[in-house]
DNA sequence: TATAAAATAGCACGATCGTTCGATTTTAGA
DNA sequence: TCTAAAATCGAACGATCGTGCTATTTTATA
């Protein structure tokens, strides 16, 4: 009834052009995501973007949460590669954190037409248990203990004051952004990029390492 | 056919009990929305909860679009009594500001298990047009002009320094509000009150009036 | 090229959604 | 108390949802 032979075949490893498909039924479903939010996620509507039929979608990830999760990852490799790993070509401390700001800024207004799927994600599952928020909340803090990182870098490297609470200077950067992405996306003002880049230098120049015993001093040597 | 005597009988006016059972639908839908979203707000849910027919509830607002219309504006009524008015009493200039600032972290902060519509909205909307979004957006731009005039008030008074651009302040003020619900609800962080509170008071005082001709300096360069 | 396996399609299910419509109950005014 | 109107119900509709099942097609290997 079973060969031995058959038993034998090699396993189906990664190969086969079904991981192809599923990268691009996970690049669809991350754009759908972006746009209708996580909860807004359709096998029926990713289905119908990639032209196929809905169980064939749904074969690859057994679940509609596993998709989410599914794309709540993949997200997050994409926000690392276009955010956090460019910045490690700056040098430690100020300059790799101004790095992080500045692209996280960027991605957070250009992408027209699509949302951050961590703010809107923690909007729509803060108060919502299950493993989609448990992969949402691990990769948000994997991105805030990175800024944490940097921050404490940049304490190091002698650019920024000791600080009592590293992370109330992460806070009010995030903040910023939080601000950025509301009033670019929802209320479509021009101007809060602009509004967000400079309330954060200022903000770097309140922590800024203390050189001399006045203020004044402080902040005109650091403006640029 | 039709009695003269018909034709004069009282106009329903706003009387009856269909306006109470109205009101109690629009509490239950208020509270509804704030957990699951105004996306999430079904009129299922709503009867359910009512223990009313589905129907029975859809007949008082015609339809859905509506229903969250409604909840919109009782909302924005709500917030407005609960962090606008009171802080009315306090005097004109910063210690209103102050108020109103101290009472929306309140806000925000403290309504365990309840979400903030004006924030969960925008994130639900800020790409999906109609009349729902709409409302959401007049409501938001007219709690942000109040606060502008709070802080217009503010300079008029002497409390603050002339501002190049008043909705800088407002800007980060929105931020750490953002950041707020964010770690508070999402990230569930103790002490985020706290930070929110501090980096208010950092930011007043970095727009506090100038009191000696040292930093003025300075500043006087390049504001207004 | 034959064949086992992987990928995909097709169909159906129960559930929920907003909405419509006609019947029924409840209310309020003469 | 009678009666018109307002309020509410109950059932049904078409649509969409996630998911399970069984074919069928496609792929990859021996």
């Amino acid at each position: 009834m079973l060969s031995p032979a058959a038993i034998v075949t090699h396993p189906p490893l990664s190969s086969a052009k079904g991981q192809m498909t599923r990268a691009a039924i996970l690049d669809a479903a991350l754009e759908l995501a972006s746009q209708k939010g996580l909860e807004g996620l359709s096998i029926g509507m990713v289905a119908d973007r990639m032209h196929m039929s809905k169980s064939g979608v749904f074969a690859h990830f057994g679940s509609r949460e596993e998709l989410q999760i599914c794309v709540i990852r993949e997200y997050h490799r994409r926000f690392r590669a276009e955010v956090f790993e460019p910045a490690l070509k700056q040098p430690r401390g100020l300059p790799r954190l101004r790095r992080m700001f500045e692209s996280w800024v960027a991605r957070v207004s250009l992408e027209r037409e699509q949302g951050c799927i961590y703010i809107s994600g923690a909007v729509e599952f803060d108060d919502r248990p299950g493993a989609v928020r448990d992969a949402l909340e691990a990769m948000v803090r994997d991105w805030q203990s990175a800024l944490e990182r940097s921050i404490a870098q940049a304490v190091q490297e002698g650019h920024l004051a000791a600080l009592d609470d590293a992370q109330q200077l992460l806070f009010e950067m995030h903040g910023l952004i939080l601000a950025l992405h509301h009033d670019a996306k929802f209320l479509r003002m021009p101007g809060a990029v602009d509004r967000a880049l400079h309330a954060f230098s200022q903000l770097l120049a309140r922590h800024a390492a203390r050189p001399k015993a006045r203020r004044s001093v402080t902040l005109a040597a650091s403006s640029n």
